[in-house]
DNA sequence: GTCTATACCTGGATAGAC
DNA sequence: GTCTATCCAGGTATAGAC
């Protein structure tokens, strides 16, 4: 890894605790075991460092969201016309798979927070926060769980509604778990048993 | 009101906007329109102002708890004897003014976003945050749920997965729309049609 | 690209006049 | 209880040697 990008690395993980205002540029230069003065060789100023640390997660998320196939905000339909057929078990497996992405992945759950924290006061931030972290995975619920209901596997009540039944509870999970390795099973246990009475409630084949 | 009042509450608008470290006590003198040295005769630190914002909102956790009869974790049962009898209207009115109530209450709404910004650095507030915000609401509704389904109101089905179909949705809409009144009646009108897909859901009167 | 040294500013806090 | 003046620590950033 460069220096560059363990400076990178160090920031966010400060970031994620302390803020932005909270976090020095010495603090940042400690952890990477250089003087500060050095740092400015990589970086113009620290405002430039956390520029580059939203342009990375912009384009993680572009790439996670084109390759899980989520709407854009224009095209809701795209979606459901992929993952409308999915099984209940692969929808559970799938789930899964993504909410310990954005628990665990490093980056992701360290920018969560940083988001959190910075989401008052930075306007791009909060963009990025509710966009992401609340309105384009409802949107993409919704347009899965319609393309569920016309083939018959959900049954016939609102997808905007469900859509945030099923979202709600793991947007609560995320946030109190998110940064506490300790509860990773609790999370997981907990996960598994709303997945399952979400297709308790809504499920067809009952 | 007096000048230590407004000291408080005027420090408390900023930290819920910019955190702590990001509030400089000039920034706090300015809103309250005295000089920054002319603040330290009515606070002996930034820190105290801090700690005093925490001890106001724990007394006020306290009486809203007791007034709404929530258990202290001790005892569980008493949410149910209180409240197990209530209607699915009451329900209704009352889950509706105590999240009106999270939302519009300046102190309270203010506490939440601070108390957001700050849970990562502070262990006292990450306790306050999570206890109240998180698990308090918690089981307190499932003492209540299983109040009710021990009347028959609801259908005979987990309580903990029913409290955290009610909450969680409550969580998700409080966290969107906290410091954001132009999207109050958003937030109202989902959380109308949340509460009524819950007692659809769960309800026994189908 | 890393270091030391330094410039400049802001922030928390105190002293003392009124 | 408010002000001005001041102290000192720490923060961002630059200059220049190696």
């Amino acid at each position: 890894m460069t220096t560059k990008e363990r400076i990178i690395e160090e920031a966010l993980t400060l970031f994620s605790v302390k803020g932005y205002k909270g976090t020095s540029v010495k603090n940042i230069a400690d952890a990477v075991n250089i003087k500060d003065s050095s740092l400015y060789k990589h970086f113009g100023s620290k405002q430039e460092i956390f520029d580059t640390i939203v342009k990375k997660m912009d384009e993680k998320i572009a790439d996670m969201s084109s390759e899980l196939g989520m709407p854009d905000g224009s095209d809701m339909k795209q979606a459901g016309e992929k993952f409308g057929t999915m099984t209940l078990e692969e929808v559970k497996t799938l789930t899964k798979k993504v909410f310990l992405f954005y628990l665990e992945d490093e980056f992701m759950s360290r920018f969560w927070r940083m988001a959190n924290i910075e989401q008052y006061q930075n306007s791009e931030i909060y963009e990025v926060y509710r966009n992401f972290f609340m309105e384009k995975s409802l949107v993409y619920q919704t347009a899965l769980f319609s393309a569920m209901i016309e083939q018959g596997i959900l049954e016939n009540a609102s997808p905007e509604l469900m859509a945030m039944n099923f979202y709600a509870p793991l947007f609560f999970l995320l946030s109190k778990y998110n940064g506490h390795p300790e509860g990773r099973q609790e999370a997981i246990g907990m996960l598994e048993r709303m997945v399952e009475e979400f297709f308790r409630i809504y499920g067809r084949n009952k």
